[in-house]
DNA sequence: CATTTTCCTGACCATTTAGTCCAGGTTTTT
DNA sequence: AAAAACCTGGACTAAATGGTCAGGAAAATG
């Protein structure tokens, strides 16, 4: 929530409101380039990490000459690092609160919903945090070791808390949310794979929904758990056999 | 710099029967600084991919000049290419049939339980291969169609019969082998993020143990299965609570 | 308008990289 | 002991890469 990394001039005047319109014209071009590096600088730093990226790549996915590039961000790690700083504000701002009183089945379902449909609409983010650990986190790792763990301790002690009460099967809450994160980022991260197995050229709205069914019907019935009825989420299970189970 | 990598397997330089010893001992050399070189390469390769690993980095991890490594492998391409071709080998070997006669649940828990024991051993085969798909798979795509898909449809075949015969609920088997795949590759995988939320410096055993249990838990009663009495895998859930459930 | 600020870029540079070549060396096999 | 296989330091090339910089173009400002 407040976790941003740093870097990323901070409130960079976005020129929104019509009375900032006037005033804040400068920079207009400085946003719209810095955008356009970015979008590229993402793309090329989630298919080949940080060394096997070059700034020549970016400038040329950005169509813009490498000496423009660098004339924002004045060497690569600049790059990387402002691209964290988007992400995992983004990140924060999409997964929502749960608290005790929730209902534990709906929350662990928005929760697996909302993290597919994220490998949906950022792939690219999602591949990037992954090549990010699986170096090792080298840079992500001050921001993991505050936000990201503060994060986990929070949900799961919510977790413990249904448990506690008898509302759900006693799992460990740690496991269950690297279960959770792990099933779901891999529809982005292993998109290739995926799509191979299932042999398609791409994935379709269906397809994660499909897969966003799949995910909560099991995991759900995994720790004890089912939707109410009616809820999203059900359709996956053929009701002609769901009852036997 | 002292440290050098482990041959590992082993399979190659030992002469295993008297009768083989006389006619392949040309070629021992070869065969272990083969396998030193790709010892040393999987571990480049899994932390940088392939761009960003360096031929000298692999020789001097390997602990021999780079004319010798470029003496075995005359390009760094092929070092790529021979570290799959290994790898693939391995994985086939490691993961066993199943058949439509055997236990639904001891099937998959065994399955779940392998493959958490791979994350364990061969973490850097793990991240490699994540790297590879990640970026698209370029190399991999052709095995991948081939080889994976094929395995992939014997599996969910399999599994369909069990749903077929009511012996586990009726989830989309295909599903179901991509969430075995995606949380036990996780351990591997994203090793980093996972010690750096669990407050911990390596893994252990127990640990990989304790995740193992966790899984077999949650995705087999997922699945509408219980393992029979007695047998691996129970030990995650507290007897006191589990049935409640 | 003139001037100041912002933006842009081609040319340039130091360094790194993959890969070649090879002559002379060592080790292993026969 | 000869032959075959293996090893290696170093010198070299051609391409690439990250990064600098001076000076020019465009835009904002007064």
């Amino acid at each position: 929530m407040t976790n941003q990394i740093k870097s990323e001039d901070g409130q960079a005047g976005r020129p929104s409101s019509p009375s900032t319109l006037q005033t804040k014209r400068t920079g207009r071009i400085r946003e719209r380039n810095r955008e356009r590096i970015l979008a590229a600088a993402e793309e090329k730093f989630s298919l080949h990490g940080f060394r096997g990226t070059t700034v020549q790549s970016i400038a040329e996915r950005a169509d813009l000459p490498k000496s423009n590039v660098l004339y924002y961000f004045s060497n690569k790690k600049l790059i990387y690092y402002a691209l964290f700083g988007d992400i995992m504000g983004r990140w924060n701002a999409a997964l929502s609160e749960i608290k005790p009183e929730d209902d534990p089945a709906l929350a662990l379902a928005s929760f697996i919903r909302t993290k597919v449909e994220m490998s949906r609409t950022h792939p690219l983010t999602s591949r990037l945090f992954a090549m990010e650990i699986i170096q090792g986190a080298p840079l992500l790792k001050d921001y993991l070791c505050t936000g990201m763990r503060e994060w986990v301790r929070g949900r799961s002690e919510v977790i413990q808390q249904w448990i506690d009460a008898g509302r759900m099967a006693p799992v460990d809450p740690v496991q269950l949310i690297l279960l959770i994160w792990s099933s779901t980022q891999h529809y982005a991260d292993f998109q290739a794979q995926i799509l191979i197995i299932e042999d398609k050229e791409t994935y379709v709205q269906k397809d994660f929904d499909h897969a966003a069914d799949f995910l909560t019907t099991v995991i759900l019935r995994g720790c004890g758990l089912e939707l109410p009825q009616g809820s999203n989420g059900a359709a996956a299970l053929d009701p002609e056999r769901a009852e036997a189970f």
